[in-house]
DNA sequence: TTTGCTACAGGGTTTAGGGG
DNA sequence: CCCCTAAACCCTGTAGCAAA
């Protein structure tokens, strides 16, 4: 047995129509204009405003020579029916707003380069286009993300096709490599050294994420086909927090990419604790994608956001 | 499972009548 | 005379139920 969503008044068969009436009737102060006003017959309008002071239980109002008076309960009434109203009235926009996408909450998944690239400028924007949608960004690995795309907890994300799933469940609309850079701390030795000693690169501690991701393979084929050989000494971790200490505290020097390590050089004027070490050689990880579900309709919200993302990012689309 | 009948509830109108 | 209430009636949608 459900529990009754309503109780009091409603419960008792308060409706709509009283309501509608009751606000009319302060205006007016006359069945009969009231009765027009709702679309009715007059007597009508009188059914409903006995009804309204039965069901009420006290009395809304009283005859008078020329038309009918509220009492103060009627009153009350009265008030409070206009603002139900008027709360009714903005659920009309409300649910038209959400109809247009401009309400609700959208789940996104960014790799971590193309987060502070492209997510947050997005995401900035929407905060101007549409205030009333909540944003929730989740930053991960591809196969993290692609994973959570599957199982309905993202929308879309920015980021490669998760390995060890069928391609063809996704729609990916290719964006570009994403350029890496070396990071060190400020006054690192290497720094002081010209760009073509890169056989020294692996004489320092290196800071990487684990084996098998896309970025220490991409990182280690690059090293070598350049002739470098690989560093001896790794920490191993998928830490962000880490590797930006590590790098900050010590000689170790990391990968990351580069727009988050220009975000940490440039540090807006003030001495930065961590400088990109100028190489003679890029570092691109395979191109990433805006990533969607085949055939899964976006939420207006999300679909807004999504067009969003888009824009940001089109001008690095090959061609463009 | 569908169809057809009946009864009834809800929301309205029309008509008649009463009070200041 | 104006405006309200009461009573009778109408229309529509649907629940309940038996028959096909």
């Amino acid at each position: 047995m459900m529990e009754p969503i309503v109780s009091g008044l409603v419960r008792r068969g308060l409706k709509l129509s009283h309501l509608k009436l009751f606000a009319a009737l302060s205006q007016s102060g006359q069945m009969s204009i009231a009765a027009k006003a709702l679309a009715i017959s007059q007597p009508a309008a009188s059914r409903l405003a006995a009804e309204a002071a039965h069901i009420a239980g006290a009395v809304l109002y009283e005859r008078t020579n020329r038309g009918v008076e509220l009492t103060p309960a009627g009153q009350i009434l009265a008030r409070r029916a206009r603002r139900m109203l008027q709360e009714i009235d903005e659920t009309e926009r409300e649910l038209s707003e959400a109809g247009a996408g401009k309400l609700g909450k959208v789940r996104i998944g960014s790799v971590t380069g193309p987060s502070v690239e492209h997510m947050l400028p997005a995401v900035r924007q929407a905060r101007l286009d549409m205030p009333r949608i909540t944003v929730n960004i989740e930053v991960g690995t591809s196969d993290v993300l692609g994973e959570a795309l599957l199982q309905g907890n993202l929308d879309f994300y920015l980021g490669r096709l998760p390995t060890g799933q069928d391609k063809r469940q996704f729609e990916a609309s290719f964006i570009g490599p994403e350029p890496i850079s070396l990071i060190v701390r400020e006054g690192h030795p290497l720094l002081r050294l010209p760009i073509q000693a890169e056989e020294r690169l692996s004489e320092f501690d290196w800071v990487l994420p684990f084996e098998a991701t896309l970025l220490r393979s991409t990182v280690e084929s690059t090293l070598l086909a350049r002739g470098i050989s690989l560093p001896r000494k790794v920490l191993n971790t998928s830490s962000f927090m880490l590797t930006v200490m590590t790098v900050s505290r010590t000689n170790a020097i990391a990968p990351i990419s580069t727009a988050v390590a220009d975000f940490f050089a440039e540090n807006f004027g003030a001495p930065a604790a961590i400088a990109k070490l100028p190489i003679a050689f890029d570092i691109e990880v395979e191109a990433y994608a805006l990533i969607r579900m085949a055939g899964r309709e976006l939420t207006p919200a999300a679909q807004a956001m999504y067009d969003i993302v888009d824009a940001e990012v089109s001008h690095k689309r090959p061609g463009f």
